[in-house]
DNA sequence: TTTTGTGCAAAAGTTTTGCAGATAT
DNA sequence: ATATCTGCAAAACTTTTGCACAAAA
C-alpha cells in the first residue's frame, strides 16, 4: 500500500540523520551504495535536474529537463529513479492543483506546499503553519494528516493584487 | 486560466441562490435552459450517477457508472458535462491522493475533503475546520486558499487502528 | 560475476479535441 | 431554424511495465 511501483528494495529505516543544510550528491551516492544500489550517470543527471528546481517540480518537468541536457533520457528511468529517491527519503511527492505528480526536495523539516492556481508557482510552508489543522483533525476525527503530501491550492498575493486593480 | 476546456458558454454569475437543502434535477434542468443550454438524457444520466455518489467521485468513476446503466455512454460527453456543471456551480473538483480528478456535489456550504491514503475513502469537512489555516495563510502571506479544492491526504482513524493491533 | 539499472517499446489510464451528424428549444 | 450536444475516433499526456542488454560494484 505504500510504493506504487514494484522493486521496493529499500528498508523502512530511511530518511533520517540528514542535516538540514546542504545534502550534496556525494551523500546520496554513498547512501545508494551502502544499500547495494548503483550510482549512475543517469541518476546524477536527474539529481542535477532536481537541484535547479527551487525545491519543487513535476515529474514530467524533470523528464524534460533531463532531456534538455541529454536527449537520450528515457522517461521510465526518470520515474524509477524518482521512486528510489523517494524511498530513500530525499524526495516527497504530492499532487499539484492540476493533479500531476509534484516532487519536492526534502529540507531538514517536513513541510506542506502552497500552489497558486493562477501563476502555477508554489512555495513551501513549514509544517508548523498547519499544526492547527493537523491537530484539530487528529483530535476530532483521529485522522492523521500526511503533511508532506499536502498541497494547498489558492491564489497568491501577487496574482490577487493583479486581479484587483 | 479558469476553465480547462473551450466552450465556456457560461457567464461568471453562477453558483448562487441555491438552497442548502435538496437541489433536485428539475432545478438544474431549468438553470440549464435559462442559460440556453440543453437538458438531455445523457446529462440526466450523469446527474443520476452523481446523486448516488455520497458527495464525491472521480471523473472516471462517473464514466463507469454511466456505462453501467447505459453502455453507450461516451467519456467525452461525461467530461464535457462535468465541466458545464462545474461552471454552473453544482460541482467542484479537486485532486485526490492519487492525482485523479475528484468531483464533489456542492452542498449549501463550501467544504474541504479528507482522503485516506490507505482505504481511499474520503469525507467532507466543513470549511470552518480549515478556518485557522485559511485565515493564517491569508494574514501571513496574502494567500487566498481555495477551500473547495482542498483535499487533505492522510490516514483515517479506522485504518490507523487496523495498523496498530 | 552477480545484481541492479537502462533503454526500448508497448500499454495503461485519464482527459482532451475536432468534426459531422443528431437533438433540444 | 439554429445553436447546442453527442458519438466517434483519434490524440495528448502522464505514468507503468516487461524484457533483453548494459553497467556498476
Amino acid at each position: 500500500m505504500s510504493g506504487r511501483r514494484p522493486g521496493a528494495v529499500l528498508a523502512g529505516a530511511a530518511a533520517r540523520d540528514r542535516t538540514s543544510t546542504s545534502r550534496p550528491w556525494p551523500q546520496i551516492r554513498d547512501e545508494l551504495r551502502v544499500r547495494g544500489l548503483r550510482w549512475t550517470p543517469q541518476r546524477r543527471l536527474i539529481l542535477d535536474a532536481l537541484a535547479e528546481s527551487r525545491g519543487h517540480v513535476t515529474a514530467s518537468e524533470i523528464v524534460e529537463r533531463c532531456r534538455a541536457r541529454d536527449p537520450e533520457t528515457t522517461p521510465s528511468t526518470v520515474y524509477r529513479t524518482l521512486d528510489v529517491l523517494e524511498e530513500l527519503g530525499y524526495l516527497h511527492h504530492s499532487h499539484g492543483a492540476d493533479g500531476r505528480e509534484e516532487y519536492h526536495v526534502l529540507p531538514g523539516a517536513e513541510h506542506a506546499h502552497l500552489q497558486c492556481i493562477r501563476c502555477g508557482d508554489s512555495w513551501e510552508i513549514p509544517a508548523a503553519e498547519t499544526s492547527g489543522l493537523v491537530g484539530g483533525l487528529a483530535r476530532s476525527r483521529g485522522f492523521a494528516v500526511d503533511v508532506g503530501h499536502l498541497t494547498i491550492a489558492g491564489t497568491c498575493a501577487t496574482c490577487a493584487a493583479a486581479a484587483r486593480p
